[in-house]
DNA sequence: TAATCAAATGCGCATAATGCTCATATTATG
DNA sequence: CATAATATGAGCATTATGCGCATTTGATTA
């Protein structure tokens, strides 16, 4: 797995130009970044095979899909029964992501729901697993930060 | 803003097609959902011109920018010092997204890291912002249920 | 029931992008 | 210096795009 030529296993300008516009043509980014088509391209299917891009999933807004409130709810879970409280969690639809964290038994559940009704309901139906000990719900009142992670890109040589 | 035509606001068949396979010319969706052509196009144009589609930089993976780890860090701020935090935040490259939750003071900051000592700095520098109280980092040991939309596009009309 | 209107459809066409091949150039590494 | 992975440049057949425009569909409303 050696790397030859300089070769970013990433490259910074190809991304950003993506970023910047995700319905660029390879010639197009090709123009801004000053590659060659081919080498775009190349690139591309590289990363594609690498999967070093996530689902297109993630670029839907949730809100445009009638799901408008999103929450975090840390969910402390009988360790033994970690598994099977995974698998219930999957089987919730407003259930977007399931992360568990150091401690073994903590669990961050990312749901969104239609009102504070329906968050009502799905945090009830949480809490109410078998293998749920406790659940701490924080509603997501607004954006300081949203998402990004081009910043990540220039960072890469100049360690702070 | 009457709707005519049965014109769902998002058309799942479409979205789905688009997660099946991101690169999809629009002659493929349009094949694979039985759309005509300029309806996929037209579709497009609107859910972009309505901002139904977030950044495209949700879909590259921090692991492969060479942050493979990933932490939130739960943090209590001095409510009046809210707006200042989050723009501290904000100055941190490794700070992907910071939601502020209900409770008013809490906000859940999420970061990635090249590895266990990066993360154990920026976690400080994280405690070491005027106005931040305090701070509980949990890690991402793994993936229980990885991010995922899909399910919202069937559970639109069966409620339940 | 008929008028209305937004969305969907179908067709055509000039332009642009794609997918591919192949030969050559470039450069980090050993 | 030799090597190997990558990058480049050119060409070419095929396909997709962007757009205009006329027509149809189906839900709303007078």
């Amino acid at each position: 797995m050696t790397t030859h030529r300089k070769a970013d296993p990433i490259d910074a300008a190809l991304l950003k130009a993506l970023i910047a516009d995700p319905d660029a043509t390879n010639i197009a980014v090709a123009e801004s970044t000053g590659l060659a088509r081919n080498t775009v391209r190349s690139r591309l299917a590289r990363y594609a095979e690498e999967e070093a891009l996530r689902s297109f999933e993630r670029r839907i807004d949730p809100a445009f899909l009638g799901y408008p409130l999103s929450a975090y709810i840390v969910t402390k879970v009988t360790q033994r029964k970690l598994a099977s409280v995974g698998k219930a969690l999957g089987e919730i639809p407003e259930v977007l992501e399931v992360q568990g964290l150091s401690g073994v038994s903590d669990l961050l559940v990312h749901v969104v729901a239609r009102d504070a009704d329906d968050l009502y309901r799905i945090a009830g139906r949480i809490l109410g697993t078998d293998g749920v000990k406790r659940t701490n719900t924080g509603l997501v009142m607004r954006e300081l930060v949203s998402y990004r992670i081009a910043q990540l890109l220039n960072a890469d040589d100049a360690k702070n």
